[in-house]
DNA sequence: CTGTTAGCGCTTTCAA
DNA sequence: TTGAAAGCGCTAACAG
């Protein structure tokens, strides 16, 4: 029996040609320091015996394995998914492959992925924090490694070191509600997320200084933070909140796409007419704006672009001459709303 | 300036320790064979040291990365997103990392996939072939380095010692068509997808047979196989199909959950009841059943189970004693129908 | 129970 | 333009 497959390697190759294993190495290489008829013929019988890279043996030597780890709270969440696809993108263009894990929304997981992407597997990390995470001390021993690190969406402290990249989630909502406002909605209500995400802060902060901006009184009545991470399509809570309201509310500014859906079915169901009694806005814009009738208005975030950006930063600490003082960029993506029939 | 960081390793608690590099990585290991008390002292120092060990020479020095390749047609379908949620989770039990790629649809990109998992980075494969992969020697050719790989979803083509997963397309479609059919309805159209993918084709065939099954009549005009493949949630083509009919269908039986949506969509504009008028169902059951009023009647597919599946058997693969005439497996999980209000 | 040593397959000086 | 040789950090066979 065969000892696995004893794959062909650059010895192999070397002795058949009776030259060197260096001189094989540049001439795959394409190292012009060989003579073009020697790569010639190292490239021919390379071939010709199915040689194959040792990627492992390559990274042990070089130090670099161009791989990027990615963590993201979950797999099933189309933000994360456009946000990926992005990533994934650039990184291809830059030969770089993605490994992703997932955090299952978890700060244990989160912690067992960082320190298992210690471990030299991987050039460079992409981070999307979770809701539970809120000591950052095992993001900021990577950082004084010198691990290059990316943070991005749901970051509450600023990790000196680490780069992180966001939308503008506060001013998405303000705009968005200013918008209602304009349109002569005075009583809005708000759908938001766990509080303690920072993304459904900062959107609940834009949501209260639109109100207040334009002197709209706030009930408190008309604000929900939804405890559910899930995307589910049933959501007592939100059937709740609004048959128990006393209120008639003549908009409803959501904090994701999913909340917006569920707002409009319950909505639809209590006898509201959609847009002429209650106007509704999701966010995200991540395919759900047009599967339902009516469309759904949604502030658009620039997910995909994001990814892009996100790697195109953690690129750039991988070329920077170890500049141990790295200055720390925080970047905010804009957003916009894209107008369908539900406003 | 210090030369990027340089990791404490083996070496350097050996020499502290006075003790071999070969002791030091046995109690690390947890290895019986040494004594209780160096293996704590071992312990104690690399954890005061800071000592993080480093994957790649490991794999260089075991042959094992004890990482999963996975290359799947897209990131951005629910579908695929289930399954390596599942293939993800068995992995981590079995202390793999699973490394996603997308072939983005295109034969190209699958087969530079599998040649960069051929370098050694992988201990094996996941493979869902594209409905452009019509050549599978690209396939054979891993198989026959004895490189373990499964594959699942739309296969054409057996591949000798390559297991493949997929689900009971055929009875599946068989199934729901005959449950409309016990329902009554006999005008029953079909909206499949491109005629490239096997399991379109699949699909269809459990249609003709469920409808010769029961002695109903097919009309051509009742069949559609569109050539979209993007999830779009506006399809011109579906709705020129409805429009120009002259039968009226009271039912449609369609592939996609995403076909079932547009079809709704579809038929309410041009003044059909559902499911008054006509039923509808769809295939996958991935999420999107419950979005819609009314909601979707849905063909299951346990996606999530299936990549559980896959991984078993890979993993199996993996441990066996390289019986080189591994029997190739082919796997059929069963779907069923989830009733909901479209039906 | 512990140490010595020979790799794993490739890159990269340094010499020739 | 090419070769010899020293690693990269760890594992595992063998010896003691």
């Amino acid at each position: 029996m065969t000892l696995k497959k004893s794959r062909v390697k650059l010895e192999d190759i070397a002795r058949k040609l009776n030259i060197s294993i260096a001189t094989v190495s540049r001439a795959l290489d394409e190292n012009p320091r060989v003579k073009l008829s020697t790569r010639e013929r190292v490239l021919k019988t390379a071939t010709a015996m199915g040689y194959t890279p040792n990627q492992i043996a390559k990274s042990l030597s070089s130090g670099k394995t161009n791989i990027i780890g990615v963590i993201i709270p979950r797999y099933d969440e189309p933000f994360f998914i456009e946000v990926c696809r992005g990533i994934d993108r650039y990184a291809h263009k830059h030969n770089y492959k993605i490994l992703i894990s997932s955090s299952r929304n978890s700060f244990e997981f989160e912690r067992e992925n960082l320190i298992s992407f210690e471990r030299g597997l991987v050039d460079g990390i992409i981070l999307s924090p979770t809701h539970e995470t809120e000591m950052f001390t095992h993001i900021k021993k990577i950082v004084n490694k010198g691990i290059p690190i990316v943070l991005f969406d749901n970051v509450r402290e600023e990790v000196a070191g680490a780069d992180h990249v966001m939308i503008e989630d506060d001013k998405a909502s303000f705009s968005a509600v200013e918008f209602l406002i304009n349109k002569g909605r005075k009583k809005i209500a708000f759908i938001g997320g766990i509080k303690e995400k920072q993304v459904f802060q900062d959107r609940f902060k834009g949501y209260i200084e639109a109100m207040k901006a334009h002197n709209i009184p706030i009930h408190e009545e008309l604000i929900l933070h939804c405890s559910s991470l899930d995307r589910e399509f049933e959501d007592p809570e939100i059937h709740e909140f609004f048959r128990g309201m006393s209120i008639q509310p003549d908009a409803v500014f959501t904090c994701t796409d999913n909340y917006g859906l569920l707002t409009m079915k319950t909505l639809l169901k209590l006898g509201y007419k959609i847009p002429e009694d209650v106007s509704v806005i999701g966010f995200g814009d991540l395919g759900l704006g047009d599967v339902f009738v009516p469309s759904m208005t949604c502030v658009s975030q620039p997910s995909f672009e994001m990814g892009q950006k996100i790697t195109e930063l953690l690129i750039n600490q991988l070329n920077e001459p170890n500049t141990m003082k790295h200055r720390k960029k925080v970047i905010k993506l804009k957003t916009s709303l894209v107008l369908r029939d539900s406003t």
